[in-house]
DNA sequence: TTTAGCACTTAACTTAATGGAGTGCTAACA
DNA sequence: TGTTAGCACTCCATTAAGTTAAGTGCTAAA
């Protein structure tokens, strides 16, 4: 456990913010003015000796200035950042851009993601508050003629899902009422987790009493249903990896680029972040293509309709505290939104 | 006009294949070993100068080997190139991967600008054919409780398009009911465009007759109709652009990036191809961003359903011969498998 | 008309020289 | 014991100069 005295301290800071605002690794003499204690570089020089002894900064070549190693931004964001208050501009960007009439709860959570990116410059991913509380609240098939049928699939919480199939037979509303019907009296209200637990047991045998092949209904219900019940990351400001990247490799670039366009890969890289705001650094994120940045994520909490996720992307050398105040503002005006948005499908 | 002597044309397609290949200016003397004459390189050097005069060549510096400029790659274009049989091995992944069964023919149009973007490694466009004949064939109003509605409008091309509505009062089916078969008489079996226009002039009158206030509906009614009626460009390979761009400046490639995203911007970019096939070299795409790229164009015809649009971007410097053999395989197997989609619900 | 020969040009690469920023260490000082 | 001034040293970045290889245009002869 590394402890540091105060003037270590200020120092380990200073260095942090020079960096990363200036981008060039930061030397003795130019923390002379900026320190608020009256010290020689001298002195400075013997305190960056042994923060470098801690590991927490470290030179780019023999004489060089210092920049923050891993763990130096490591310790900066546990033990000296405190977070910074959202700037009142941004935090109406924020209101104004959720405050307006959404439809799906998809575009909310997109919208999030833009408008994030857009005040970070970074690139963002959110994902909507987990279904596992979903329930299933409607199912309708509808005949479109010409070999197709519609399947939609209505939740508690308002989503719409649908698809279309095309079918060996045109069928008529008439003869499919008694299977929307069954499906109805079997399903309705229940978890969509218990519904594809349900649609694997007992539900096939007492379907083949109103249909004599369900298994072609069976892969259209359960197709909808795994379509509502996944689970997908939307990205934001994917572009502005030009901005903070610092790669040249045309071959590089573009794989990184296709990790953030599988978003169905997004969930491992990400993970679930706990309660609080987590910020992992480096190659203290698991993808091997991301170690040269650093990723904050948290999750947000709308009340009984669980938890959903806001992540944010940037270079190692990212103004940390005012990142940290950003993703707060997320967190609350984010679940605000949807809890909003949620009520009207509880009344 | 231009004309060459059929030596200078056999010079003036080997500098191009060479360029094209190598990527490096070619000079005389290697250009010796190629040509089917036997020449010397100081002949090939007064050729080459003469080429200059005309402007279908131009040196990098003043002692450099030399590249065909845009007006060479126009001459060889229009006059030397031959466009290559398709590879055997290339046309099988084309049947192959438009073989499967589609459920839409969005899907079909997009997987080809996967296909094509594979096979050339560039970026692709493509345009499914023109809406103007589409007919409308159904509506539908499905009430799904929680104060939501999705309307789905059907064409007799099989085509689907829905969307979801919150609105004020939850209607029931019933009250619904007279308005869909109103629509249902006035409007179906019309061509979209027409549909379009009735709904600016009689249709609100008359729709007064059913519904208090008719403008909610046709807000709904209209935004489904225009969603069928709009009409996307396809993009595949986008990334391939990291393979192909000779740029640094993260700034122009992401500007350029940006432009392959606004799909709605795009018609302006690629125009209305004629019957047959087009390049565009260089400055001659009207877009400054593409000065130094080419465009491929055509479009492929599907009897009475219309044309559609392909596209190819790549370097200048591409292999005109085999990417305009590829365009012309895509014409016709995007024909071919789109009058089998078609067929399916003409019956 | 073609060709050999040659002077000339340029990009790309290598090498050397220089200045500046920054460090570690030592010795003196408070 | 902590702080400071001074100094030798290191490394990067930039500039300058030199070298090589590829290729050209031009001239004069075949």
């Amino acid at each position: 456990m590394i402890t540091l005295t105060e003037r270590q301290s200020l120092i380990l800071k200073a260095i942090v913010r020079d960096y990363t605002e200036g981008g060039n690794p930061v030397g003795s003499k130019s923390l002379v003015e900026e320190l608020p204690m009256k010290v020689s570089s001298a002195t400075i020089r013997n305190e960056m000796a042994r923060l470098e002894d801690l590991g927490l900064i470290v030179k780019t070549h023999l004489s060089s200035g210092r920049i923050p190693s891993i763990k130096g931004y490591r310790y900066y964001v546990d033990h000296i950042l405190t977070p910074e208050k959202v700037d009142n501009r941004d935090l109406k960007v924020i209101q104004h851009s959720l405050g307006g009439e959404f439809h799906k709860i998809d575009e909310i959570v997109a919208q999030s993601a833009d408008i994030l990116s857009q005040l970070t410059s970074y690139t963002t991913f959110t994902l909507r508050p987990e279904l596992k509380d979903s329930r299933l609240s409607g199912f309708r098939l509808v005949p479109l003629g010409n070999h197709q049928v519609m399947a939609i699939l209505v939740t508690n919480n308002g989503d719409v899902e649908n698809q279309t199939f095309t079918i060996p037979n045109d069928l008529s509303g008439d003869e499919l009422e008694p299977v929307v019907r069954f499906i109805d009296d079997q399903l309705i209200g229940l978890p969509l987790q218990d519904v594809l637990a349900k649609l694997q047991q007992e539900i096939p045998l007492k379907l083949s009493h109103y249909l004599q092949d369900p298994d072609g209904f069976l892969d259209i219900f359960g197709s909808v249903l795994s379509k509502a019940a996944s689970e997908r990351f939307y990205v934001g400001g994917k572009l502005n990896l030009f901005n903070y990247t610092s790669l040249q490799d045309p071959k590089e670039m573009r794989s990184l680029y296709s990790l953030l366009d599988q978003t169905d890969n997004l969930a491992n890289v990400i993970g679930s972040p706990g309660q609080h705001i987590q910020v992992r650094i480096g190659n203290e994120i698991t993808n091997d293509l991301l170690k040269d940045y650093s990723l904050i994520t948290a999750t947000y909490d709308v009340d009984q309709h669980g938890q959903g996720i806001i992540a944010l992307l940037g270079p190692t050398a990212m103004p940390y505290s005012r990142m940290i105040g950003l993703m707060g503002a997320f967190q609350r005006e984010l679940a605000r939104k949807l809890l909003d948005y949620y009520r009207y499908f509880d009344e």
